[in-house]
DNA sequence: TAAACATATGAGCAACTGTTCAAATGAAAG
DNA sequence: CTTTCATTTGAACAGTTGCTCATATGTTTA
């Protein structure tokens, strides 16, 4: 009891699990890394400009319109999607026009549609 | 000039687009709600308990150990991912064991995988 | 019964995030 | 050149989030 209360450590419960599934598991860096991709998807607004692109491509201005958002508010997050790579973005004149720069993102977001679905 | 300046709403740049996309997307609300599923992928904690079940059932001391983090902040997460219903939780005696509940957390890590395998 | 243990929960706090606002670019038109 | 316009950027602020700590549940064992 003594001895135990010195050692305040937890104790594994089920060792060789833990070992073999330490093992199994990509590195923490690598999931931190997916984790942030994720993250991207978890904002509604970006969410919705995703959706948009997935249409037609559109310029800051259209999407400003279309979420009913400022455009400052609309430029903000584009540059996180672009950043993530979601997003690329071409420029005409004064405009700049976006468009999904991932054949990853649809897939993405069919999945979790399915999940939502059956949920 | 006077005129421009007291309408100070943003002109729609290309109006037909802009109808034509809002007419195929889906409602803000379930955009909404798939932004929030995706919001419990976006967390390197939560990713790496996916990570650890998507081997092995796991009991949330297990889990600490693996992750070195406190039953409690690992129970918080496991919450989180109980109301995401991406896990599910199986009750022997004291000990809870955890397991993936639902066969698309995989998909989606695997895309996730390959869109950061290619940028 | 009481003690030990695995897990869950609530409050509190530091860190992060999305929007607004003002100002700065950069490009076309007068 | 100057003005206008589309977009970008930075600072600031409110709202959110994940962890810690203390405590509460619920279960097993002595």
């Amino acid at each position: 009891m003594a001895r135990r209360e010195l050692e305040d450590k937890p104790e594994v419960m089920h060792p060789d699990v833990v070992k073999k599934v330490a093992k199994c598991m990509p590195a923490d860096e690598e999931l931190a890394d997916l984790a942030e991709l994720f993250k991207v998807f978890g904002d509604s607004t970006r969410m919705r400009i995703l959706s948009a692109l997935s249409y037609q491509e559109l310029c800051v201005n259209d999407l400003s319109v279309l979420l009913g958002m400022t455009a400052s508010a609309v430029s903000h997050q584009l540059k996180t999607l672009r950043g993530a790579k979601l997003v690329r973005a071409r420029k005409d004149g004064k405009v700049v026009y976006y468009s999904l720069d991932d054949e990853h993102v649809n897939a993405i977001i069919a999945i979790g549609m399915q999940h939502m679905a059956e949920g």
